[in-house]
DNA sequence: ATATTTACCGTCCGATCGGTCGGTAATCAA
DNA sequence: TTGATTACCGACCGATCGGACGGTAAATAT
């Protein structure tokens, strides 16, 4: 694990759901933790994480630097609660169809629409999370539960591959990879719309497993 | 356009197939712009375009910084030079392929075989290019060859959509973007192989066209 | 009124960044 | 031997980076 920082920050924080929320705090009005994370990830997505300064993040805050530090303990603090959200939410989505026992591929099926969603759902973190290089001890942790994920995913599609409803002619790592690459591309170009998200998960389980030719 | 740099660097300029070749040279020997450019690009990938400084560049080729300025003008030239290579590549992809005059699904279809090889062959030179986001003009310029690229995609399938070859239950656009988001996500694991490519292609092709699922 | 809590600010710092400049070293051509 | 040509180097520069620090401002709770 490697502390690297001081003590604080638990594990999974904030956000709450993204929600600013009616609560009315204690001390003098300001921004909030979830706020700050908001704007910061906004930003490294619009410019890089490197590529944007803490600097950035304050003033699209509309406050100073040193008052961004009373928020959040460094650059990579940021990055990591970020990143988090990213992967809970994977995680949740792959933790529900493994408590399925249907055939393998209903399971790779749900798989697929739960990641879009999530995707959806989590489109600024997500895509945070899949840009993410492994220069520092946080991102290579990221990289690291990443890796875990892909390896269930492929998992999935070899069992699929055995009860005889994938075909066998792609190599299974492969299949899993294409899949998630086409599923993972979303955060190039889909922007939130109502509803949106859902219809979109329809298209790429057809895409995937029917393939774009029409067929007599 | 707005050359933002000096006059120099006509467009298209070096690594002549990246073939160090045995050409020799005047002066005295060292590093060409070719070998900068290889070692530039690596770094680059590696770390990210931001997280990687003149210095980090300058001592993987064993050489000072200053030295490093001799070959190239500057960080920003050699980013353009090498999304340039890409750029360049899946041009000439799409231009062989506007040649024919088959049915919009074979053409669909060549472009996307055309294409995995050029990613394939200049793997990190495309790599680059896919994670660029826009902070420069160079890279607002790369973006914006690709979104022609990407238009010429979509008129594609519309096309073959058209001659009923495509199926009409899922967006022209959307199923352009899956199939690159598809082809475009082999930069995330692909690693060369001896005719790893064409087989690759073939994956893909499958993939996209047929879907993974068995059918009697 | 006073203590507590939370948010904010100005100022400073050492490190690193991309880039410049003037000079030196090694090779080939004449 | 002299002149091009090409490659390399040390020293320097202004700007920006992430972060530290001590102090102030506004709210709630007592």
């Amino acid at each position: 694990m490697a502390h690297e920082n001081g003590v604080r920050t638990a594990a999974h924080e904030v956000p709450e759901s993204a929600a600013p929320s009616v609560r009315p705090r204690r001390g003098r009005p300001g921004h909030d933790l979830g706020a700050v994370l908001a704007a910061a990830v906004r930003l490294f997505n619009e410019r890089g994480y490197e590529a944007t300064s803490m600097d950035d993040v304050a003033k699209r805050l509309g406050i100073t630097k040193s008052s961004l530090y009373h928020h959040v303990a460094g650059k990579q603090e940021l990055l990591r609660i970020a990143v988090d959200q990213a992967l809970d939410g994977l995680d949740d989505a792959m933790a529900e169809v493994e408590r399925e026992e249907t055939a393998a591929i209903d399971r790779l099926e749900m798989l697929i629409r739960n990641s879009v969603l999530v995707l959806a759902e989590r489109l600024e973190y997500v895509t945070l999370l899949l840009r993410v290089r492994g220069n520092t001890a946080v991102e290579q942790q990221a990289l690291l539960r990443r890796r875990v994920f892909d390896a269930k995913v492929t998992k999935l599609v070899e069992q699929a591959q055995a009860e005889g409803a994938i075909r066998h002619d792609v190599d299974a790592a492969t299949a899993a990879r294409l899949l998630f690459g086409m599923v993972n591309s979303l955060i190039e170009w889909y922007r939130p719309r109502r509803g949106g998200a859902a219809e979109l998960a329809d298209a790429v389980t057809i895409v995937a497993f029917d393939g774009l030719r029409t067929r007599s």
